[in-house]
This record gives C-alpha cells, structure tokens and sequence, in this order.
DNA sequence: GAGTTCTACGACGCACTGTAGTACCCTTGA
DNA sequence: TCAAGGGTACTACAGTGCGTCGTAGAACTC
C-alpha cells in the first residue's frame, strides 16, 4: 500500500461532525437511500423555506463524500451517493466521541450535569437508557 | 442608555466556547488573575514550545474581550485583562450548556451514553456527583 | 446542427483563528 | 535637549471550513 499524504478514514473511526445544510443532506439520503445530487436537491428545497442552488447541494455532498460519509458511485456522468454508515450507527459514533470528549475536557462538573440530565428522567425510562448503556 | 448594534452579552447568558490558545490565555489569567499582555506572554511562551510573538497574545486578549470573556482597564497606556467570570463558574455554565445541546441533538443516544460512563465510576464517588447535580 | 438541459469542477465571500508588521508614544541617556 | 530604544495598540494577512454559485462541457432534442 502506497503511502498517501491525504488522511484517509480507517471504517472504524469516529466520523467527524456535521453543519447545518451537511447534516440535512445527510438525514435526506438517511431516508431515501442512494440518490443523486438533483433528487436531494428538490426533496430538500420542497421542505425547506430557503431554496438553494443544484451546485450548491453538489459541493455539499463532494464534500460529505472526501470526509468518508458519502460512497460516490459513477453511473454515466451522473454520481449517485449513499452513506457509508447507518443514521443509527453514525449517531452512535458521534454522540459517543461527544460525551468522552466532554468529560475529557470538562472532568467531574461534565459527569454531574450527566446525573442531573439523569435525575430529571422518569425511572423507568432510566432503567431502560442504563440497560442500554450496559450493552455499549 | 442607547441602542447598541453591537450585540453585548448578559451577564447570565452562555459563555462562548474557546478554542486553543484562547483557552491558554484564560487558564493563565484564571491563575494570575488580572494581568497586562507581556505578563501572560512570557508566562506561556515559557512553558510552552511554541513561542508566541508579543502581538499574537495582544490579539487573542482582545478578541476575548469583545466575546465578553475578559475585563479590560486601561491604565496609562497599557490594557490590563481580567477574566469576567471565575474558572468555576465559566465550566460550570459551559459544560451544561455542552450536555444540553448533546441531548438536544442525540435524545436518547446521548442519555444512555450518559447512563454509561456514570456506571464506570465506583459507586461512592457517583452518589457524591449526583448530590452535587441536585443542587444545581 | 443549434438550442436546451443537465452535470461536474472550480471559484468566491464570509467568519474565525493564529500569526505578525507597523505606527505611535513615552522614557532615557548622552 | 533631543534622538534612539523599548513597549503598546491597531491593523493586516494567511489558512481553514462552510455556504453559495458561475461556467464550461457533454448529452439530448428537434
């Protein structure tokens, strides 16, 4: 294997975080599967106030696509994309990465607004999220 | 008192998120307390490798000050800077703010991701963090 | 074969951060 | 006394990331 200067994504790394107009594209592709630019382009435009232009969405989804969270697929000159991962599975991920990050950073007054985040739920509802939490 | 354009923040709202060398300044001014730049230059610039020009700290000290962060006096004509709020409080304030959005944003992803990371400590040390989180 | 329609690439503007050059003032020493 | 040096603030510049398109070229239509 040629040693590349571009960073490349191994599969197993934490994907990076999403901006506004990214994580609308992505949360339209999450639904609809494989798609090209012109189909996001108008399921986004007919739901949003602001209409934006086609090359707008292309650079967007160009750009998903070189940080590792698009499959580009070439059909004739036109380019599909799909996620490479699952909503569920990039939600995982992230908010993962977000929470080991925050009590990196922010130590034991990160973990007690965790309790209270905790304390405020109802306790069955609690006793579901710590079953879960036990099979991560 | 006039309409200002510029927009100044309260002093109860959510203090802004600070990037790497901003948060340098303020660790050290949190440390020394109120200080003019050329204190907290040479304080840095000596445990740091990266040595920093005199400018470079001049400017990240006033753009703390426009985000509100830093107390600015003038005295002759050198600026001394003093942090706004107290290190405790700034965490505090930020680190909810943080855990908020991260359940705004993931639900229940986030909650049980929450859920895990309180199941890793001893169980004498999460009672105390969650005493702590009734009373904010 | 000329016009229309579609596509991809490349570029621009803006905001933010790190970096420093430069102009100005005060002091100081010959 | 007055020129030089040190110190300070203002302003500018480069890189990055995101949102926004303009434009050039290919394919399709008539």
């Amino acid at each position: 294997m040629p040693s590349r200067k571009a960073k490349m994504a191994p599969a197993d790394a934490v994907p990076p975080p999403l901006h506004e107009l990214e994580a609308e594209v992505m949360e339209e592709l999450w639904s609809s599967g494989e798609a090209p630019v012109r189909a996001v382009m108008e399921a986004l435009n007919k739901r949003t106030r602001k209409k934006r232009a086609y090359t707008t969405y292309m650079t967007i989804m160009a750009r998903l696509h070189k940080k590792g969270m698009l499959v580009r697929r070439r059909e004739g000159k036109t380019d599909f994309y799909v996620p490479s991962n699952g909503r569920d599975e990039y939600m995982a991920l992230r908010a993962r990465a977000e929470v080991e990050g925050l009590v990196a950073q922010y130590g034991d007054v990160a973990l007690s607004n965790f309790a209270h985040q905790m304390a405020e739920l109802d306790p069955a509802r609690r006793r579901a999220l710590q079953r879960l939490a036990r099979k991560a």
